[in-house]
RNA sequence: GUGGGUGUAGUUCAGUUGGCAGAGCGCCAGGUUGUGGCCCUGGAGGCCGUGGGUUCAAAUCCCAUCACCCACCCCA
């Protein structure tokens, strides 16, 4: 029998792959903490009409993405695609923003997409969430940006670039719509068989086909920047003008859109290079509209989603994990049963203990405990046994003293045995 | 779903016109009777992705299949 594998698209994070994930995870808890977000956890699985109603039944998520079960009562399940959706499930079902006016939440958890596996996408992937619900005005969302924008500076993510474009509301986005795919209509020669189908369904997406044709057509396309009600210019107005009072440098991309339907207004995204083709690092916008699609209270949203992955990715290298401080080796059996005993006093007290219980000679033995970077080695073997005491070497300095076997007390008159230079 | 590339030791990778399965790193040990990292020596570790075909003989040639990587698409 063959050995079994991951499942396509489902990745094993090593030990040796985790700094990067601790340093993102940190970062984001720390700044959620500065903005005061609070963490969140929200299942899995959810009811797969709450991504068909929230995300949108036309988008590539829902129609073809999605890992999508019966489970044994006979209700479909779907593990999520994305977090927004169940994280405004959770804010009413809770009634959070009955007794609040607004509510700051942040979500670190891993997504499930089928898609063809590459560089930065994955079927399991993660993403950190951070939401705002209940509050309409640009401030919260030039917020949100200053956020993301703060995490991935303080990460230092080299080549980081910033997008942001309006995607108007359901008061001038119809009539946008409308003139928009009437210029369409007029080249559909060049349009690509995808966009001919997203002219009828979804035409603003046309926008940021990466089809030559189709992108020569989207640059003369009508600019929903320029046909915007006035109160959705305004909030853009006000958008660009906080992030300009913080100093940072969006491009306003007439071009940008969505892929999700819930988004109305103010729609970003952070790309970087180093990813090859997949180099969006988050994207976000206002969902205005999905609370209500929910069947829930007509109050407003906005958020972004990070991936994780992609960060990882690109954060330069960062120092090594510590090792224990103290490794235990063993140089004949009769001394794995003080230092079993030893291990626990250790760690009671709090100290990190790697051991290795398997004797060995010396020589071998530092080899691990060097490898292990650990801080110190304890060494036993029938010599030290005979006197009742264990040799306690420091891996860094080459010292070593005679210590009691029970706690590890230094012993009193030991000279020291200073170890020989190392070749 | 559509292209291209790659599958050989734990890992990174050689392997010539078809002719006994190889190296570096890592692992175990010896040199050094109990003091690491350098050096030297030895050792363990392989369904050569899988299945079929051609051949006296296949890691090598042919067909199929699977997996991984990259790209399209989509997105974070």
């Amino acid at each position: 029998m063959p050995p079994l594998t991951a499942v396509r698209g489902f990745k094993d994070i090593l030990p040796d792959e985790m700094t990067p994930w601790a340093a993102v995870e940190g970062k984001a808890r720390d700044l959620a903490r500065r903005y005061g977000f609070s963490e969140i956890r929200v299942p899995v699985a959810e009811r797969t009409e709450l991504f068909a109603r929230g995300i949108g039944e036309t988008t590539d998520i829902v129609e073809k993405e999605m890992y999508t079960m019966e489970d044994r009562g006979g209700g479909k399940i779907t593990l999520r695609p994305e977090a927004t959706a169940g994280i405004a499930r959770a804010v009413m079902e809770h009634g959070i923003l009955a007794s609040a006016r607004t509510a700051r939440l942040f979500f670190i958890g891993p997504m499930f997409r089928y898609e063809r596996p590459q560089k930065g996408r994955l079927r399991q992937f993660h993403q950190l969430d951070c939401e705002i619900f209940g509050d309409p005005g640009p401030w919260v969302d030039a917020e949100a940006i200053d956020l993301l924008w703060r995490l991935l500076s303080e990460l230092e993510v080299p080549g980081l670039t910033l997008a942001v474009n309006t995607l108007g509301c359901p008061e001038c986005r119809p009539s946008y719509r409308e003139s928009l795919v009437r210029y369409l209509e007029g080249g559909r020669d060049r349009l690509c068989e995808d966009c001919l189908a997203r002219l009828a369904r979804n035409p603003l997406r046309v926008l940021d086909c990466k089809n030559p044709g189709c992108r020569e057509l989207a640059v003369g396309a009508p600019r929903i920047t320029d046909s915007a009600c006035p109160a959705c210019r305004d909030h853009f107005r006000g958008v660009l003008d906080a992030l300009d009072s913080l100093g940072i440098a969006a491009s306003v991309d007439p071009l940008l859109v969505r892929g999700l339907d819930y988004y109305a207004r103010t729609a970003f995204e952070v790309l970087a290079g180093g990813l090859g083709a997949q180099n969006a690092v988050a994207g976000g916008g206002r969902y205005d509209g999905l609370l209500k699609a929910l069947g829930g209270p007509d109050l407003p949203g906005i958020g972004f989603a990070a991936g994780l992955e992609r960060i990882a990715l690109l954060l330069p290298p960062q120092a090594p994990a510590s090792g224990p401080d103290y490794f235990l080796a063993p140089l004949c059996p009769e001394a794995l049963a003080p230092l079993f005993r030893l291990a626990g006093t250790l760690r009671a007290k709090g100290l990190s203990v790697a051991a290795d219980w398997e004797p060995g000679s010396l020589k071998s033995r530092l080899r691990k405990a060097d490898r292990a970077a650990a801080s110190r080695c304890v060494v036993l073997g029938g010599t030290e046994l005979e006197g009742g005491y264990a040799l306690v070497r420091d891996l860094k300095t080459g010292e070593q003293i005679r210590a009691g076997l029970e706690n590890l007390e230094p012993l009193a008159g030991d000279p020291g045995a200073p170890a020989p230079a190392a070749g």
